[in-house]
RNA sequence: GGGUGAAUAGCUCAGCUGGUAGAGCGUCGCCCUUACAAGGCGAAUGUCGGGGGUUCGAGCCCCUCUUCACCCA
């Protein structure tokens, strides 16, 4: 093995090992495992949560792989219909054409070139991250078999009456020209006005005050011009006598009526409000209400149409809004203009603002999909993890409404339907299909449905279309329902309910067991990551370094903000003052893991990261020490447990309650507590301790052979099962280790990943050992504590003198010599039987027995006195704090008689502890 | 307005059914001790957001307030 630690040296190779080889394909026989990629956008490239999210799934699939299970981890992208073609969008802008021009074949051929040119990226990135994804049944939602499932989907939910097309409001993006779904629509909190305008009454009725004309605020003016009535509330004494009268519409020469609605709020504004039914959500259902007729003002890119007053015919709506704001003030209508906070929806993709629209589109009745869902998680068919998810996800799917799919791109799922010269639509595979199933002439012309579908629409066959459905394929029948689902929360919406509603509706089967829910990555300050903000990270970045100034430049190119540029440059030149050093994907995927505790955003921490590297370090130079005692030598299992030294027994004990911690956690998909507990056995117990304490039996002349082995087998065995245990989470290193050691211990196998996971063995725990070594441990430690804070080189031999202890101290002390002298660098260990003959020491207490190291020539005594009088402090103040508690008769009489008899104890030894301590002080004052 | 989560060492986070507060990073000493200076050894560091309550005992349970984040309307 190389004296460095070299990630980037190992990864690619046993990455690409794997893969020809065929380990990501499920083997074996047994009850299989599955997990489904959330799939990436085709086009996309990898980021922090991807990186989180995956390797959450790889260990989860490489976990139960070694368990012996057949194990799928289904690879596959997603055609993302409207981030994807605006891409390709933008790229003909910049060459000056438009995808009109080109028109909808050569468009979409355009789109296919760049899915090709790079679709690679991402798919090559989660390799990077050591994702044993399975590739060779890699899906895409536009192939020609997902297609075939979304198609099928499509049609049978028409047939049954559940997907309609309706004439109604939508959420309309002005930019990207398309209808899109209410959860594509994200409402911000914008600062704004409320505009109070005067509406003239006619016919010369007057207000109570006697005015002639009524007041109404608006956040929106420019839908004045589409207003078709004024509402008040039924219930208002001020504007009741004025219902049935009419006002005129300013600077459009229209009447229009003054109605009684409920929905209007007599203390919210004025109290009468405007009414503009093609234009907002609740005045639709006003002007339902009342039957009112829609006037549409806008044109879909979101300027005036013909409908209005010439004068603002082709204006844009924010001109528009100003010039009618000028013209009201003008003609005396304004009465006044107040700053108002509102919330203003954007399209997520586009970012601007989206008008509700009036247009065609087509819908999805969810109520009936719905129900069944809702029961799935409520009967713990389907269970989310952390379990609090739950109730989000039951109070949107119990006040779901008709999910609009249509979408008018080019780039995605084109809808199956057809219409005549009528508009009759006829819904099937294929326009010779739509003829045959509905029995059409060969001369009636038809034309398909210009629109595609809601990408989610496609993802929500995920889990079944990846697997052949429509076909009963034996990988649907093996691998599905899938085991569990790993995703954020923030598209429990979007995707999880609508899998589980089109999953149950179409396989009568559940998608997944478990929803595993992880929080958000963001910076190390809780901040979100956002290329505006500066502050994204990479995760191929962490793995394999990157120069400042490459840095600085990727964060600052392309920024939507260009004049955010220089204080990013400056935030990341401070932060990053040397660029990022290289770490490992290991130590990346490691970071995930440790902070991958349940229901909380994630703070990436690179401090963290720095530590994790540390760890493979450590990893790979404990495993160098093993083998520099291992390799020219002949190492096999002892057969007889007495050539054990205590070490290797307490070792193997140890081990156990590591794995123990290891499968309980896993289960409870604690990553973090998993990662902690191979991080404390391996580097607290097993090099901390272990390793010193194998380097005496080792070193000692007089060993036997027999002994010698042993050790050596412990050693091995023990990083060999240490790295098994690890694997899931740290691939790389894992196997490039694993491969050295495990010919030494005559197991076969060309790599780690397909090993049996450590399975918990009984007969290594040892209760006995474990005491024993933490009792010399402590010893260790007490002398220890005397050199550091007694400033004594490590590299002096000090004596140490033994007193006042029990029989089995003595005779422990006696077996244990040599690991003392080695850990704690004694030059002799002396049994006094009359402590008060020793000479001036300092001491420490190891439970009863007194441990001495003399002080001449070693230091000053006024060290030692401080040491002791810092001890003797903190004794008192225990102590103290013990004798209120014991002095409380409720206390004894109430608690637990083993927290009483523990507490009493405590206080007995604290008590022994310090007339020992005040002793030793007056000898020394 | 409704809901969820968070507040613990300078920073990022653990803390299981209530029983002497932990880790990593950072800090301060001493060490290049033949696996590792990306290391070893030792040390310091917290009225567990505030206030009440329940209890023999509260970081943990109950009430209340404050601040932050997110979701929904």
């Amino acid at each position: 093995m190389d004296k460095t630690y070299d990630p980037h040296a190992i990864e690619t190779r046993h990455y690409q090992r794997w893969e020809k080889q065929g380990y990501f394909k499920p083997q074996g026989e047994g009850a299989p495992y599955s997990i489904m990629i959330p799939p990436p956008n085709v086009t996309g490239s990898l980021h922090m949560g991807h990186g989180f999210n995956n390797a959450i799934m790889d260990a989860l699939i490489r976990f139960h792989r070694m368990q012996g299970q057949p194990s799928l981890w289904q690879a596959g992208t997603d055609h993302a219909g409207i981030a994807t073609q605006m891409v390709v969008e933008r790229q003909l802008q910049a060459k000056g054409q438009n995808r009109k021009e080109l028109g909808r074949d050569e468009f979409l051929k355009r789109v296919w070139e760049w899915k090709e040119e790079s679709g690679n990226t991402i798919t090559g990135q989660l390799r990077r991250l050591g994702s044993s994804l399975d590739w060779s049944r890699e899906r895409f939602t536009m192939d020609p078999g997902f297609s075939k499932a979304v198609e099928e989907v499509f049609i049978r939910l028409y047939d049954e009456g559940l997907i309609y097309r309706g004439n109604r409001l939508v959420n309309w993006d002005c930019k990207l020209l398309t209808a899109i779904s209410d959860l594509e629509v994200n409402s911000e909190e914008e600062l704004g006005s409320f505009w109070y305008f005067r509406y003239p009454l006619c016919n010369g009725a007057t207000t109570q005050e006697g005015l002639g004309y009524i007041t109404i605020a608006t956040t929106r003016p420019e839908t004045l011009l589409g207003d078709t009535a004024v509402a008040v509330n039924p219930d208002d004494e001020r504007f009741k006598h004025l219902i049935g009268q009419q006002v005129e519409l300013p600077l459009c020469n229209r009447m229009i009526p003054i109605i009684a609605d409920t929905y209007v709020d007599p203390a919210f504004g004025t109290g009468c409000v405007k009414i503009t039914p093609a234009h907002d959500f609740n005045d639709y259902e006003v002007g339902q209400r009342h039957k009112l007729p829609l006037i549409n003002i806008l044109t879909k890119e979101g300027s005036i149409n013909d409908n209005a007053p010439l004068a603002y015919q082709g204006m844009d709506r924010f001109e528009c809004r100003k010039q009618l704001v000028r013209d009201m003030d003008t003609a005396g209508l304004l009465e006044k203009i107040e700053p108002h906070k509102l919330k203003v929806p954007r399209g997520d993709r586009s970012g601007v603002v989206t008008e509700p629209f009036l247009t065609n589109q087509w819908y999805v009745a969810i109520k009936t999909l719905a129900e069944p869902a809702i029961k799935a998680v409520e009967d713990g068919k389907i269970q989310f993890v952390p379990k609090n998810w739950e109730n989000t996800y039951y109070s949107w799917m119990r006040d779901i409404q008709d999910w609009c799919i249509s979408r008018q791109l080019w780039w995605g799922h084109r809808i199956p339907a057809w219409y005549d010269a009528e508009g009759k639509i006829y819904v099937a595979a294929s326009e010779a299909e739509a003829r045959s199933k509905y029995k059409l002439s060969a001369d009636l012309q038809l034309t398909q449905d210009e629109d595609v579908l809601d990408t989610w629409f496609s993802s929500a066959l995920w889990t079944f279309g990846t697997l052949g459905w429509p076909e009963q394929t034996q990988e649907l029948k093996r691998f599905h329902p899938t085991d569990v689902l790993v995703t954020g929360f923030d598209i429990i919406f979007f995707w999880v309910a609508r899998m589980i509603m089109m999953t149950l509706k179409f396989t009568g089967e559940i998608p997944f067991k478990t929803v595993y829910i992880h929080g958000l990555i963001r910076d190390g300050e809780g901040q979100k990551m956002s290329k505006s903000k500066g502050n994204v990270l990479d995760p191929i970045d962490l793995i394999d370094g990157i120069d400042l100034e490459t840095l600085v430049q990727k964060r600052t190119s392309g920024m939507m903000q260009p004049q955010l540029a220089q204080k990013v440059e400056k935030a990341t030149r401070k932060q990053f003052p040397t660029g990022i050093p290289a770490h490992g994907t290991d130590a990346l995927r490691y970071t995930y893991y440790s902070l991958a505790s349940l229901g909380r955003d994630i703070n990436f921490d690179m401090g963290r990261m720095d530590g994790y590297r540390n760890f493979c370090n450590k990893i790979w130079n404990a495993a160098r020490y093993v083998f520099m005692n291992t390799e020219e030598q002949m190492v096999t299992k002892p057969t007889d447990t007495n050539h054990y030294s205590r070490a290797d027994l307490w070792i193997q004990a140890r081990f156990q309650h590591a794995l123990a911690k290891v499968n309980d956690s896993m289960a409870q998909y604690r990553f973090d507590l998993v990662s902690q507990a191979v991080y404390d056995f391996f580097w607290n117990e097993y090099c901390d301790w272990y390793l010193e304490l194998s380097k005496p039996v080792l070193w000692d002349k007089s060993a036997t052979a027999e002994q010698l082995n042993a050790t050596r087998y412990t050693l091995l065995s023990v990083l060999e099962q240490s790295l098994r245990l690890a694997h899931p989470l740290m691939p790389f290193i894992t196997e490039e280790i694993w491969l050295v050691a495990a010919p030494q211990l005559g197991i076969t196998g060309d790599t780690i990943m397909l090993q049996p996971y450590p399975t918990p063995d009984e007969t290594a725990i040892n209760a006995e050992v474990e005491k024993e070594i933490e009792w010399m441990k402590s010893i260790i430690l007490a002398l220890r504590n005397i050199r550091g804070e007694l400033n004594i080189s490590p590299a002096k031999a000090i004596p140490a003198w033994f007193s006042k202890g029990s029989a089995q101290d003595k005779a422990q002390l006696a077996s244990n010599q040599q690991f003392l002298t080695k850990l704690a660098k004694l030059e002799s260990v002396t049994w006094l039987d009359d402590p008060a003959s020793a000479p001036a020491a300092a001491m420490q207490l190891a439970g009863d027995m007194e441990i001495r190291v003399p002080l001449a020539g070693f230091v000053d005594i006024k060290a030692e006195q401080a040491r002791l009088a810092k001890e003797i402090e903190k004794l008192q103040t225990d102590i103290t704090k013990l004798q209120g508690q014991l002095g409380n008769d409720r206390f004894v009489a109430n608690a637990p008689p083993a927290v009483v008899a523990k507490e009493r104890e405590r206080l007995a030894s604290n008590q022994a502890a310090l007339v020992q301590l005040e002793a030793q002080m007056k000898k020394l004052g």
